[in-house]
DNA sequence: TGACCGCAAGTGGTCTGAGGACTTACGCTG
DNA sequence: CAGCGTAAGTCCTCAGACCACTTGCGGTCA
């Protein structure tokens, strides 16, 4: 077995094993590249490996540790891979967070919290009074957020965050073209969700976040043919 | 800016400008360092976190390349990470699972593959058959990862499959207690979902899918009093 | 002519050793 | 007792060397 394939095992089942629980810290490099039979350089790039999926932390001066192991963090480490994939790849995630945003909105249709309807009033008044595509994006993050951690699920918030991170790459709402449409069109998604919430109807709520989705799916499908529609410059 | 997180970033914007598509071919390291600005070491440990991420792969002797940026891929590279998470974070991914495998059998259902229902059928005879607790989690593996293969979503196959791998370590299957019990609400669950399946009706199959995997929550729901029920052998 | 073999260049993988940067905690000082 | 400085501990970065693997070219043999 290659060097770093082997300290990368030896590091994993210290964890697996639960000889190091979430927040534990690691022995100190040189200790482990002894343990594990491997060098520095081949302990370091295993150990980055595990970092950039969430699994441990390599902390300047202080040390090694065991992540909080949080499904919620650990998926948003996607994030930087998920940013990254084409449009087609896009779309399915889209199905995906149509599917699990249309459950967690009616989970907190359900779910009765008597604050959630004014915060979500509040955004949805702020967002129907701009036009700058940014603000945009935070306000529409921030409504569909807020309902998801209402939802109950964060990992459900985590999942959907990431994906609507990615899609939010495809400027829809730019000045010019369709953009008055395209804008009141989402808006009235969001008021047809709102009410659904306010109504404490899950069946309603989940139909209306569905078809808000299913509609960005759309404007994005629409950009399909296009090889490379304005790649996430960040 | 750190030196490795320079070179992440570099990397990074490679590819997300449109530099280097799915495939592409990096150029050698000393190439990458000199244009980077940093040394090699950093670049390799900011290679090998990509790397994990499923965004770029090392072939030793070759060069370096982009992946395919295929979601279903990268999505499958969190199975390392996911695997090392608790009990409780496990109960969360579960949702997950149950939302989207129930929506991947209700689109399986509707799309009428003449195929599909006797190749089901196939995999619950042998599933049926055995008493193995290994033979049971691949059969039963097989059998709902055809099924999602059906919904038509490589995605929601992928994320699907990485969520079960998980709980599958969890062995609900061994022998002993009330293996007999389970084995038979198991095996009841899987004939539900065929039959709906077969009869082409989405809504049956979506709730057979649902209560099957609700089932499932309901049997580790059970362990989560224990600390450490079982952790992942590898 | 064609297939096969071997060699050499190109490239990533690993190791070693050294020095720098940051965190932490101890002990001293006021 | 509070504040500060210092020293030990730890990760971060760099440099250079050598090893292992892949690839393609060119020669050789059937």
């Amino acid at each position: 077995m290659a060097a770093t394939d082997k300290a990368l095992a030896g590091l994993r089942q210290m964890i697996a094993s639960g000889e190091l629980g979430p927040g534990a810290k690691f022995p100190p490099e040189p200790e482990l590249c002894d343990h594990l039979g491997v060098s520095r350089s081949s302990l370091r790039e295993a150990a980055r490996s595990l970092a950039a999926l969430g699994v441990i932390e390599s902390r300047h001066g202080s040390g090694t540790y065991v992540s909080a192991l949080d499904p919620a963090e650990i998926i948003s480490r996607f994030s930087l891979s998920v940013q990254l994939i084409p449009l087609e790849g896009v779309l399915q995630l889209l199905e995906v967070r149509r599917v699990l945003e249309s459950h967690a909105t009616a989970a907190a249709a359900a779910r009765q919290d008597p604050d959630l309807e004014s915060r979500l009033s509040d955004i949805l008044d702020r967002l129907e009074a701009t036009e700058d595509a940014s603000e945009i994006q935070n306000l529409d993050a921030e409504f569909h957020d807020t309902i998801c951690t209402a939802g109950g699920n964060p990992t459900v918030t985590a999942l959907t965050g990431v994906i609507r991170g990615r899609g939010g790459h495809y400027r829809i709402f730019e000045p010019g073209a369709d953009f008055d449409a395209i804008k009141q069109t989402s808006d009235r998604g969001h008021r047809a969700i709102l009410a659904a919430i306010a109504n404490r109807d899950p069946a309603a709520a989940s139909t209306a976040a569905s078809a808000h989705i299913a509609q960005t799916e759309l404007w994005l499908r629409a950009l399909r043919p296009e090889p490379q529609p304005t790649p996430p410059a960040d």
